[in-house]
DNA sequence: TTGTATGCGTTATCAG
DNA sequence: CTGATAACGCATACAA
């Protein structure tokens, strides 16, 4: 049990009688030692049980192979599948994931930060984040490669993935219409992002538009969360013509919102339609049964990661932007007007 | 942008005239260097934007300051939560998490497990996997703390966090009892799992206690999903007297079941009384109000980093375990037998 | 094709 | 109290 010493390259050079760096050569499948070398290293390294350190190899090639993930908090349905979409892509090329949750916290991110470049991971992504901090900017640019997920900064010359957050408004408000609504509420997220100023935009000129009723009155603003559903759910309910049917947030806040409204007697989608975005898996069930506009989340994530170990390679190239697209799911939250 | 050259301690000294090892000292904070000299240090150190490598101080110390977390699924509300809490727990000494999931296959776990091993984790967090694996018993028992999430296995030494199933189905079977329920059926989750083991046994010798309606015939061996939940749901409507109540292997399970019954035309709790076990977030919702048996997922994660810390420190303590409450959480998928 | 020597950045040991 | 040196394990440049 007391941590039996490792087995280093060292002691498989002493054993097969060879260099450190034959060794070292052989095991890396380098050409430069002949097959039958090769063939005996791997084969004695293997009865040593000889595994490589990748804390040394790290030090030495100034690279972690492993990538950092910073987001709000792992265990919120909304945000996990992009972590999810990151690992495929890392793993696939034997990079490891090291994950920091920052609860919307700024001093936690900054400190998650720091922690991971001082880790010297490959590169850094970040999922809904605080980018308006000096501290924040700076090591966002110091350096260690970083990709922006779902909120973009034209001051970071970062990478960016994000969906398309304004054809899936357009698309989700023009079924509406389509369906009869012209009162159409909104909720929207934290205003510091850019998808929900993206958002916001679009939600406004397309209202515009589609000649939807007093738009501007039909603006809630609210974040990513049941509760902040909830608290719509109020101001929709307490105006003097509420609307026929609401946008939200995110699927979490149309969950909070359908809850709020419920509970004060207006019923979905009898009284009022319901839109969410992002076809989290419960948005699926039946006893939600979400319209909703799906994210892909987990390719997000992926693509993230892509660009990410691109820019490890070329830290050069010019900062790119990866837009996803979205999709309308029609579920039960939402009915024709009648 | 190319990154700039990495600040060292060696320049630190130079900038200071004072040894690397003095100023090792000094920025470690020990008594051996005068104030006024650490004032000096750690003034510079900042002034150049000195950061300790990580990488650097593992290799020296043999030691990552970091845990590595296996689980299924992050993106799974029924798992992320321990997650959460191992990250609280790791965090708070400063220890960084490395994540993996393995999606419940063997081998994605072997290289997972190989992978965060060959980083030289303090120590390993295994939440819900497999253990039956030769290649997995070796590195769980070659030196690397591990502990073990939900799932004990005797033949293993070593700590194991849970929850009281027992108490936690006894508690929910006599509440079913008291609404008047003598059918009552249940659904397993993975046999492989110790939990649900324990869950078995202990609703076998309650229901026989309680004088259920034939206990055996109602069982139905599942897994921890949505899916299984549909399919458990064909199982019991297909029986010739279905029972009256079911109690779910978890909360997605419960949320699938009750979808399946629903497409039978039985409705919760109207005709069948359904109890879920976990208590996801969404299980508070009202359009799922679910009834069940509360698990601290995030105190049993915390609890798990908690043992592991320790057993960094003193690796020959014998293997402990630490089992936490469980609480019924009465809601709306519940109904006296009428 | 294989061997030797060196450095990645830290910290511990030991000498001054 | 401070300084010099070695070692953690690996991979590379260069020599043989």
């Amino acid at each position: 049990m007391p941590d039996q010493k490792r087995v280093t390259i060292k002691d498989v050079a002493r054993e097969t009688g060879l260099a450190m760096s034959t060794v070292s050569n052989a095991l890396a499948g380098k050409d430069l030692v002949k097959p039958k070398t090769r063939a005996f290293v791997v084969e004695t390294a293997e009865r040593l049980g000889y595994r490589a350190s990748i804390v040394a190899r790290s030090l030495r090639a100034q690279r972690s192979y492993a990538i950092g993930v910073l987001i709000e908090d792992v265990s919120n349905p909304s945000a996990s599948a992009f972590v999810r979409g990151v690992e495929d892509v890392a793993n696939s090329v034997g990079c490891t994931l090291l994950l920091a949750d920052t609860d919307s916290d700024l001093e936690r991110q900054v400190m998650a930060m720091r922690t991971l470049i001082d880790r010297q991971v490959d590169g850094l992504v970040l999922i809904s984040q605080h980018l308006d901090d000096s501290r924040v900017r700076e090591m966002l640019t110091a350096g260690t490669p970083s990709v922006l997920v779902q909120r973009r900064d034209p001051r970071l010359p970062l990478d960016y993935v994000g969906s398309d957050n304004t054809g899936g408004v357009i698309e989700a408000l023009r079924y509406i219409s389509r369906i009869g609504h012209k009162r159409v509420g909104f909720v929207t997220g934290p205003i510091h992002s850019s998808s929900v100023l993206e958002r916001l935009e679009t939600f406004q000129a397309t209202a515009a538009e589609l000649g939807f009723e007093d738009p501007e009155s039909l603006i809630h603003e609210g974040r990513y969360s049941f509760g902040s559903g909830l608290e719509a759910a109020g101001f929709f309910s307490g105006l003097r013509t509420p609307p026929t049917c609401i946008l939200a947030s995110n699927d979490m806040n149309a969950i909070g919102l359908m809850q709020g409204l419920s509970e004060r007697g207006m019923a979905t989608p009898r009284d009022v339609s319901v839109v969410g975005l992002d076809d989290i898996d419960l948005a699926g069930f039946k006893a939600i049964d979400l319209t909703t506009v799906r994210l892909e989340k987990r390719a997000i994530g992926a693509e993230a990661a892509r660009l990410l170990l691109r820019r490890v390679d070329e830290p050069d190239r010019p900062a790119e932007s990866s837009i996803l697209p979205t999709r309308l799911i029609v579920r039960g939250t939402t009915a024709p007007l009648t």
